[in-house]
DNA sequence: AGGTAGCATGAGATTTATGCATGCAGAAAA
DNA sequence: TTTTCTGCATGCATAAATCTCATGCTACCT
């Protein structure tokens, strides 16, 4: 019977130049020419057998029918569009739960790549400020630290941490090799310190030949000081990447790498923008490894 | 921000998929492949940023964000789809009214070829039985025959009634020429036969020498008996021709035709379905002439 | 009277949808 | 258990819908 089957995008096409009530206009909203408005609505017209419009040469006016279609079927047009963003909204947006400094080092820096390969996602990072604050309901992935040897349960791996000696630059030129260890004091960024004893017991280092001068609550406080110059530290390369690229920072190579602990996540929806974002990181994290 | 447009059409073909719960029924339904829509519903999957369905290789089940978006937009669709309907369903409806022989012997033997031209319209035809009968408001179109000199007011000329005599082949062949008059009986189909005393005022031949020996109220009861070979009539071309050229009549070439009257018609409606049908019996009209 | 704005239309280019061939895995059947 | 069958995914070639561009038209404005 039917010879065509309607095309909703005509009829959403039509509630916008009713509603403009000029093809220019329309073709403007919408960004093509008024050519191809013309073109469409006449063929709408044809296929429901319909005039929607009087033309004048000059301009356009919607017939009885046209404005008694228009009544209908614009709520319903809206009601879909309004629908679809909403699920676009709700069903894009990742909660990631992350450390302070893992979020800002490391994801807010490479969140662009991520929207750039899915524009339609919307990351929301929660920054729990110590490492062992409680997760919230909303996160949809949650990243953290783990110590070696520390029970990791379900947490996938994202990046194991094998973290080398970094240090301003500046530092460096004045003094090389094994001999640095006394003169450069060592930046504290754990209250126990356990890095870097666990540092000193894998490379043999005794910890007693380590000065301490500072101490920071959290990895980025404590990379401002390494990279102002106020002294060595254990930087999980997640964290001192760029800074290392960038030249802000550069790796002691006289010391064998330790591995000290790993990110880790777990992913606790199955959104598809959830898992999208999973992949994305675990790339994101190979890069660096 | 929006890099395409929302695609109306595959949430119509998403709301299908749903429903049937199936790829490859939602195909047969609209009379594509299952491949078509699969390709279809992943890219509206992907413009959204959302899955509405879990795949296993053998078959599809809804997400639950595609269960709610099927909700939401599920009547929507369904409204805008019962609306176009509406709208061809009444727009195309041309409601005509004719005399019961200009119906059946002109009209509805042509209307497949306007169904052809014009897939949405629906005629509708309306036969008041005597001439002069009122036409009905349901009407979009009244024709009726105007005998000549008669005032036709607002009346557009569909075809003017230059008739001949006609009569069935049969009695033909016994008789010919002017000798054909006295020995044939001529029909009557008008109570006062002004048609045969105009024909004859013009034709010259004088009336007292015409034979009436059946009377008929209407011209297609006329017609069935002149092709049944009872007399010979006055048959407006637009009646007759489909007889002539099938050979069941003949007309007499051995006098002048007469202009008697004219086929005329009003248009009372500026629906499109109306205008076409109106240009469409002028061409058809015209190819009688 | 001349100029401009807005729409219609035809032809060609481009984007989008479809079909086909093939692959794959789960479900049903043997 | 093994085989067959069914339904979905996917790459590629093709068909169809859509867009643009060029052009023409007429009402309206200056």
């Amino acid at each position: 019977m039917q010879k065509t089957r309607l095309s909703l995008n005509a009829v959403h096409l039509f509630t916008i130049v009713a509603r403009t009530g000029s093809l220019t206009v329309a073709g403007e909203e919408i960004g093509v020419t008024s050519s191809a408005i013309s073109h469409r609505i006449k063929k709408l017209e044809d296929q429901l057998g319909v005039s929607f419009f009087t033309r004048s040469n000059n301009s356009i006016a919607l017939t009885d029918a046209g404005k008694r279609f228009f009544e209908e079927v614009a709520p319903a047009v809206a009601l879909i569009e309004r629908s679809a963003d909403a699920l676009r909204r709700d069903e894009n947006e990742v909660g990631v739960h992350a450390s302070t400094s893992l979020a800002v080092r490391w994801l807010i820096p490479s969140l662009d790549r991520f929207r750039a390969a899915y524009p339609n996602a919307r990351v929301r990072i929660e920054t729990g400020l110590a490492a062992g604050s409680q997760i919230g309901p909303t996160a949809d992935i949650a990243i953290r630290y783990f110590r070696a040897g520390e029970q990791t349960g379900d947490w996938d791996i994202l990046a194991p941490d094998v973290s080398r000696v970094v240090v301003a630059p500046g530092l460096l030129k004045t003094t090389e090799g094994a001999a640095i260890l006394p003169k450069v004091p060592a930046i504290q960024c754990t209250r126990d310190n356990w890095d870097w004893r666990l540092w000193c017991a894998n490379t043999g280092v005794p910890f007693e030949c380590m000065t301490f001068t500072h101490e920071f609550d959290t990895d980025d406080a404590a990379l401002h000081a390494c990279v102002a110059g106020l002294g060595m530290m254990l930087g999980p390369p997640l964290l001192t990447r760029r800074q290392i690229t960038a030249g802000a920072l550069v790796e002691l190579s006289t010391f064998s790498p330790v591995e000290l602990g790993s990110y880790r996540f777990v992913r606790r929806s199955d959104r598809r923008a959830v898992r999208q974002f999973c992949r994305w990181i675990c790339q994101e994290a190979q890069k660096v490894a």
